[in-house]
DNA sequence: CCGGTGACTGCACCTGGTGCCATCGCTGAT
DNA sequence: ATCAGCGATGGCACCAGGTGCAGTCACCGG
């Protein structure tokens, strides 16, 4: 028992995420979430960098799971497997938050410059696989590459999967990986067959 | 001689880079690039949606070029062959352009409102190629993919050029392109041979 | 000569965001 | 018990980006 009510920062995201379904993101201003919290504007901001931020809170702490599974995975694999195979167990944490997970974007769809937050949290999800990936024995190029690859793997099942609600994350996850791949194979007459 | 100086967007886009290339993107303010310009700050939000879109305004014209060579190439050619091909001819395009290119690049980097910005720019240029792509008989997937794919390559290809002054950019291209597939192709051990 | 059009301006206003300092209650040390 | 310090919060003034609206004024076409 505080001076304070606790978890403010829990309190923030719950008001801001209850506007933003009511009225939508561009019609809710901080100040109204802070107050809804019981808190005041300059408090919203001692907490989070800006109003964007308030809905991308998990996505550090995402970033640091994927990073952990990553970590565990087998050292000699290719490192497009060891990326993907982390993503999809990230994606499977995610199992429980399905419908969130929907309106969330959603909401993102409705704003660009909630777009372009979400653009800059991939990229940073994907710049930390690749430099993880780098940490092995993989040239940085490919470690980018088979982390752009991974992710935009995942991406699509994401969407697929917040799409359909009795898709199975890890089976989404390897039909996008093969679809990837079909898309960027060369076609059979301009690259020789494999010895 | 209308009542005005002509070329009222270029010559903001002349003052906000001198600007820019002076302090810095985050130390210049909007007022002081339209008085650069001989014009009110009114003016310029009458010319550029934000602060940000006076440095991306190629980028649309750019995404409008990709998609005329797209439409030119050969309709029975892979996608993503044919993406690549179109964005290797909209990459030589810039050859006079390499000193702009490696400032512009240097002030996006110096800013992760400039980055935001630059990542859906090449978002919306990666969904302009994707969905030309799906004009053809090929399925969203693999189109979105395809888009994707050569987008990366692009970017890398794009980045070495500006690094290298004597590199050629349709042979960073091509070396991108093979890297990526070397970084998505499966293990020789996880696939099957072709037949 | 006259009315329309379009680039530009002025102004008031909103909101996101920040710097600075005061407050207040808890905690631990003396 | 008292006091110092810390940390979350609040108040306030302020800045910059961005917008809506109502003008102005030169040009152009009739």
């Amino acid at each position: 028992m505080g001076r304070w009510e606790p978890n403010a920062v829990q309190r923030l995201q719950q008001a801001a995420w209850e506007l933003f379904a009511e009225r939508g993101y561009a019609d809710v201003t901080v100040t109204e979430i802070a107050e809804r919290a019981g808190l005041t504007k300059r408090s919203f901001f001692n907490h989070f960098a800006d109003k964007r931020e308030v809905l991308f809170a998990g996505a550090q702490a995402f970033e640091a799971d994927i990073l952990g599974y990553l970590a565990e995975t087998d050292a000699d694999a290719e490192p497009i497997d060891a990326a993907v195979a982390a993503l999809t167990r990230g994606g499977l944490d995610l199992t429980p938050y399905r419908e969130p997970a929907r309106i969330r974007r959603g909401l993102i769809a409705s704003s660009t410059e909630l777009q372009e937050r979400n653009l800059i949290k991939m990229a940073s999800l994907t710049a930390a696989i690749a430099k993880s990936l780098g940490e092995r024995q993989t040239p940085a190029r490919t470690a980018a590459f088979a982390a752009q690859a991974a992710v935009a793997a995942f991406d699509a099942a994401y969407d697929d999967w917040a799409a359909d609600a009795t898709a199975d994350f890890s089976a989404l996850m390897r039909q996008a990986l093969s679809d990837l791949r079909h898309a960027v194979d060369a076609g059979p007459d301009e690259e020789p067959p494999r010895s």
